[in-house]
DNA sequence: TATAATTAACTATCCAGTTAATCAATGACT
DNA sequence: AGTCATTGATTAACTGGATAGTTAATTATA
């Protein structure tokens, strides 16, 4: 329909698999596997529903390239907070906002393992893996290297480098779970910018003062990691608590 | 079945109400409000499933009751690790460790709190207030308290209040949550006792010497409160890979 | 006998997946 | 170049099974 003209077969196809692909992360990550309806997501595809099948072999196949999909986009960034011409303690801090930016910016892939770990607690994940070797892996390496590194030149309290993994990830992934919970009990709204803000800067600060040596040096760090990486834009529409979104049956 | 001599009609009544209810918690807690089949409920209530619509109004009906039947347990200890005889640091410390040991021991109050988080993040959530009134507030309040009788006294450094709360609690939650994942990349499982008792150790400590002002006094709280709060053995069986029980359809 | 508890059987609906038919490029062969 | 069969892309309509919720009859108790 965009362009006419010079349109090969093949690369209509390609188009339309990438127009099923996008709406199946959109409702997968806002209604979970089970949750999201095919039928909702060839309607939002503009795309007939036996394409799903024609395109992924079926539910769960569009489900795995959803989840696919969603991965490629996050690595880089991870890693490149992670670049060693950093000292070992401002890596961390840096993946910590890192982490805490990507929650922000990409919902989507957030909402998405989150589900997924839970659905794996009862048995069924396929998608988990993936997660886990394209993103958890390769990071989680490089973090437990910077802990030993730190730890070993002075810079960092003797911490179990798990404790940190915690501890970073932890209050990030919480602070974005719990959220709905705290609107209930705070008189602001986390989701706003400022909330945001306040919370990722107390955030790092924490970090600084609990994981170095030095509590002053910590400080330091964490002021300047905050000034290099300023916080983006979320990236999509605030979480949205409109109902049902018209479906009957929820149940 | 149990005691059949006299059983007034009432209190049978009382009874299949009752095992409707455990039953229902199992279900739900373990396949989620959308995911819990009426028919399961029943079955392993041995009772009618029109006794669901009887007793409870619906599906939704009998989910709003479970939650509320478990919220039930969990108040008390929480409330009694900020017993006001401890300086507020020990307070903070005990409370981690109570927030440790419970998610351990009612994972069925874990597993349904986390879920319906999620759920309130897409809509739709009458649970979560519940929790919220009759967990969540009160304990809030109780921390918020003891971290600014802690900074007053000079006990505690000053951090943001939530900030304790988002890493008391945050690296406790992931460290379930992401358990299937670490499954992955750990040499060991993350539910063996000793990962278990190694984990809620280095938590606490790393609390102490990040908490406060003294580190040293940290380490000195952290430790006494590990020795008068032995690991409680996990309540119930550790989470089944089990697949998907049967049921055909679970998309 | 009236009322509460319980049941078997049924209904309605939702929804993943299928089928068979249609449409449109492509390229092979004049 | 023009034609047409082949193959890939797309669709409308359908199927079957699962499952929340209902109903009307039955049993037991007070």
């Amino acid at each position: 329909m965009t362009s006419q003209a010079p349109t090969r077969k093949h690369d209509r196809a390609d188009q339309t698999r990438k127009k099923i692909l996008r709406a199946a992360v959109r409702e997968f990550s806002t209604h979970g596997l089970s949750g999201a309806r095919t039928d909702a997501i060839a309607k939002s595809a503009k795309v007939n529903k036996a394409l799903l099948y024609y395109y992924f072999k079926g539910k769960q196949g569009l489900y795995a390239a959803a989840v696919e999909e969603v991965s490629a986009e996050v690595v880089q960034n991870a890693l490149a907070a992670l670049d060693p011409s950093f000292s070992a303690g401002e890596r961390l801090l840096r993946s910590a906002l890192n982490h805490f930016d990507r929650i922000l910016t990409q919902r989507e892939f957030q909402s998405l393992m989150q589900q997924e770990m839970v659905r794996l607690r009862q048995g069924s994940g396929e998608a988990l893996p993936v997660f886990f070797r394209t993103v958890f892996r390769p990071l989680l390496e490089k973090l437990q290297q910077a802990v030993a590194e730190g730890i070993g030149s002075g810079e960092l309290c003797e911490v179990d480098p798990l404790q940190v993994m915690y501890s970073i990830f932890g209050a990030n992934v919480f602070y974005f779970l719990s959220a709905p919970m705290m609107q209930l009990a705070l008189p602001f709204n986390p989701f706003d910018n400022e909330a945001l803000s306040l919370r990722r800067k107390a955030m790092v600060e924490f970090l600084g003062t609990a994981l170095f040596t030095d509590r002053a040096n910590g400080a330091v760090h964490a002021h300047r990691v905050l000034a290099h990486m300023p916080m983006p834009k979320p990236g999509i529409a605030p979480p949205s608590i409109t109902g049902l979104r018209g479906r009957r049956n929820a149940l």
